[in-house]
DNA sequence: CAGTAGCATGTTAGAGAATTTCAATGTTAC
DNA sequence: GTAACATTGAAATTCTCTAACATGCTACTG
């Protein structure tokens, strides 16, 4: 596994650094993007420290020596440089908006990936793969995203549905039985409609496995919540793509369920194969 | 500018460069990870020219020196970790799992923002804004992609719509006029239903964007093509989500299309908000 | 075919950066 | 209050990178 986070190192070593190496370590966190450009001297003289001290710092975090940090760390930051939500300017050219636009993207995906409780969501790929059949329930962007997760579920013949109604979501919630799941999917956690179905679907005693932001009425309302947190940015034109989020979670469920079945489907590969080649075409 | 891949301009520097520099070149090119923990010394003799060739080398793809083509390299190289399309094992933990997933994700959409065209882009966002209607069109997964595009678009106050119904496709399109966008959208660029109603859009005088790989007959069918490239692998489990490259290309092109609109829309807003009012107050 | 001009490459040397050593200062505990 | 220790910085050393120069090769011309 790639290392994970050297900027979660730094912070968390910081308690155990010496005084001056403190400094060091929170002059880089300050300016991660800076200092893979500098010397030794440059990062000493502005963290008012002599250049030992410098590599002590290194030494102390792990590193062999100053080198060896900085390519760490630019590594790093060759994704953190992604990490950053830019804002959409008047005088971005089109190719400027096209590389923000994705590197949004991609650091709200590489947030949302160290924030996901792997534990939950293995509890969650168990439930669906022993379910009799799953339903996934979503208004608005996240009614394509529900959308979309039927139609990958329904790949791995797993009977599912995706209902983006709420008069539908609610006869079909009542229909459950403990065998049963739903998948509930909501940006912002809080919608009126989708907490209805939720708690109609749970009374009927169905599963309930939620992908919403942490601390919200649906999350608390699931027996299994998959927390997706993204900061929202309502202000600037930069579009916050949770469901991108959503979906890319939903990925994971569809490869762990896959695996989980995959001495089921085994039979079924060769139709799974052709019906790929069929799928070509309605793509 | 984040300078777009690093390993093609050195493919497409390699046959400007001298004989003993080239030798550096495809030395690198054969050992990316090893390259970036060597210093001059250690490049030089692997390679078998001199050190300053090496450095004249550095120079030759443009670089200040070693040191900052190493930093350079290192950055890239974070990305390439992710570049990798990681097969799914079964000896794999759900962690592992979702970090390969999202890493896979994030590896493609680092590949599919590199290699599209800017200024076909660019097109793409003056046609849709100038547009009277937009209609979106996709089968499948590109089903929910183009109910995204539209629930997106319509949230611009544009007028648009998504069909993913070939006979609602084509009724559609035939009642298109040259003042009318189409955006197609497809996986593979194959689908012949997609293609048909793509045809009549056009026989229509509709302004086609097609969302697709390079190389296809849609992205050939289309007026503007922006290409997605992935590379598909359909035998792994791991999931090739090239619907969510989709979706961020829309949702640059919606940035795109509401930048152009700013102004526009807020004139539109302050009516619709003098209109409430009157409608509020009957004077 | 020889000679020379110009370019490619390597050798040597020096500038600059990182690291080590050691001394000084501050801090803690007895 | 002082001794032992930890922390930090100054100076020296070592190593790496780069510049200047020299040599050898290639190709063109007389």
């Amino acid at each position: 596994m790639n290392s994970p986070n050297l900027i979660r190192r730094i912070t968390e070593s910081q308690s155990s650094l010496r005084k001056s190496e403190a400094k060091v370590a929170s002059y880089v966190l300050e300016n991660l993007d800076e200092v893979i450009e500098m010397r030794v001297v440059d990062l000493a003289s502005k963290s008012s420290v002599s250049e030992p001290t410098v590599i002590r710092f290194c030494r102390a975090i792990g590193f062999d020596g100053f080198q060896s940090f900085k390519l760490q760390l630019a590594q790093q930051l060759g994704l953190g440089s992604v990490f950053t939500q830019f804002a959409v300017e008047d005088s971005d050219t089109v190719a400027d908006l096209l590389n923000k636009v994705f590197d949004t993207t991609v650091g709200s995906l590489i947030t949302v990936r160290d924030e996901i409780n792997s534990a939950v969501l293995e509890q969650a790929i168990d439930t669906i793969s022993d379910a009799r059949r799953v339903e996934f329930y979503g208004f608005g962007a996240s009614g394509s995203v529900a959308a979309d997760a039927q139609h990958k579920f329904f790949r791995l013949q797993l009977s599912s549905a995706a209902y983006t109604d709420p008069h539908i979501q609610r006869m079909s919630a009542i229909s459950l039985g403990s065998e049963d799941v739903v998948v509930a999917i909501s940006q912002s956690g809080e919608t009126q409609a989708l907490l209805e179905s939720v708690q109609l679907a749970r009374e009927a005693g169905a599963n309930v496995i939620g992908l919403a932001p942490q601390n919200t009425s649906l999350s608390r309302l699931c027996n299994l919540a998959i927390y997706v947190n993204m900061e929202e940015d309502l202000e600037s034109f930069t579009p916050v793509s949770s469901r991108i989020a959503h979906l890319v979670v939903i990925d994971v469920l569809a490869t762990g369920v896959a695996r989980h079945r995959k001495p089921l489907l085994k039979g079924h590969l060769e139709r799974l194969e052709k019906s790929q080649k069929a799928l070509r075409n309605p793509s």
